[in-house]
DNA sequence: AAGCCAACCTGGACGC
DNA sequence: TGCGTCCAGGTTGGCT
C-alpha cells in the first residue's frame, strides 16, 4: 500500500467527506427501513455526554434515511434527527446483536432483525446528539457549515475569501467556507492544483480559483470512487468493517522527503496552524 | 475581527 | 522488556 509514509505517521484513517459518504451508503443499505428497538451507552463522554434518555426517546421509530453534511451524518428516525461526527477515530459499525461489542463502544443502536449501529471511538472526539428533527439544521455546528464540495460551488465559496491572508491550507480546512476536508484532503488538492499550501487565501488568482474548486472537487470524487483512504494501520472501515484504496493514489500526504510522482523532487512538510502541511517545492508555487 | 493555538484523548512509534 | 515521551487527527473556545 502507500503506508511507508503514512505508518510513520501513526494515524488512523481520519473520516473526512469521502470517508463519511462511503459510510453513509453502507449503513444505509444495511439498515434503511429499519426499526430503532434498543438503546445503550457506555457512560463515558464523547465531546459531550451522550445523552441516553433522547436515544431512548427514539425507540420505536424506523431509521428512513441517513444524510450527509460535510462530515456530519444525520439519520432520521421518525420525528428525531440523529446528529453524528466522527471526529479523529470514529467508526460507526453494523453488526449483529450477538457479536461481542468492539472496545471502545459508547453508544449501540439496536435494530430490528437483530442488527445493531455501534459507535466505537477510543479517542471520543467525535459526537452523537439527538433531537427534534425541525431543530437540526439549526444546530449550531451543522448551521456553520460552508458548501458541500460535491454540491455546492466551491468556486464561489473561494472568491468569498477575497481580503483573507491566512494561508490557502487553513482556510481550506476552516468547515465555514468548504465543509467536509480534513487535513489529507486538502492538502491533496492543493496538491493537485499545483498550489503552495502557504499561498494566501485571498490572493488567489480567478484562475486558480477555478483551478483548486475542479481539483478539490476531483480528489473528493476519486477518493469516493475508491471507498475512502485507508491508512496502513487500517482507521477507517465502512459498516461493514471493509478499507478504501485512495492512500495508494496520495499525492504529498505523509510522503516527507519521497520523490514527487510528477517531477521527483523531494516531498515537503512544513507546520502550519499546528498541523503537517505536505507539498511538492516545484509542481506547487 | 481575523487568525493562531492549546486543549480534549488515545494508541502507536520511537528512544533509552 | 518496559517505560516514558511525542505525535497525529477535528473542533471548540480562549487569547491576541
Amino acid at each position: 500500500m502507500g503506508g511507508l509514509a503514512t505508518a510513520m505517521l501513526g494515524c488512523p484513517g481520519m473520516p473526512e467527506l469521502p470517508e463519511v459518504e462511503t459510510i453513509r451508503r453502507s449503513l444505509l443499505s444495511r439498515l434503511e427501513g429499519r426499526r430503532l428497538v434498543a438503546v445503550a451507552a457506555s457512560g463515558s463522554p464523547l465531546r459531550q455526554p451522550i445523552q441516553e434518555a433522547a436515544w431512548q426517546a427514539c425507540v420505536g421509530a424506523r431509521l428512513e434515511d441517513l444524510t450527509r453534511r460535510g462530515k456530519y451524518l444525520i439519520g432520521h428516525l421518525g420525528r428525531h434527527a440523529a446528529v453524528f461526527h466522527l471526529g479523529m477515530s470514529g467508526r460507526l459499525l453494523v453488526q449483529p446483536a450477538s457479536s461481542p461489542a468492539p472496545a471502545h463502544t459508547h453508544l449501540t443502536l439496536g435494530f430490528s432483525d437483530g442488527l445493531e449501529l455501534r459507535l466505537v471511538d477510543p479517542r471520543r472526539f467525535g459526537v452523537a446528539v439527538v433531537m427534534p428533527a425541525e431543530e437540526v439544521s439549526l444546530y449550531p455546528p451543522l448551521a456553520r457549515l460552508g458548501v458541500d464540495p460535491l454540491e455546492g460551488d466551491v468556486e464561489a465559496a473561494l472568491a468569498s475569501l477575497a481580503g483573507t491572508r491566512a494561508p490557502i491550507r487553513n482556510a481550506l480546512l476552516d468547515q465555514s467556507v468548504v465543509a467536509g476536508l480534513g487535513n489529507i484532503y486538502a492538502n491533496e488538492a492543493l496538491a493537485r492544483a499545483g498550489i503552495r499550501p502557504t499561498t494566501p487565501a485571498g490572493r488567489l488568482s480567478p484562475a486558480r480559483r477555478a483551478r483548486l474548486a475542479r481539483a478539490t472537487r476531483d480528489t473528493l470524487a476519486d477518493a469516493l470512487a475508491a471507498g475512502g483512504t485507508t491508512l496502513a494501520d487500517g482507521g477507517f472501515v465502512d459498516g461493514d468493517g471493509n478499507g478504501g484504496y485512495f492512500a495508494v493514489a496520495l499525492r504529498v500526504y505523509g510522503r516527507e522527503g519521497q520523490p514527487c510522482q510528477e517531477c521527483g523532487a523531494a516531498i515537503r512538510r512544513a507546520v502550519m496552524a499546528g498541523r503537517s502541511a505536505f507539498y511538492c517545492p516545484r509542481c506547487q508555487r
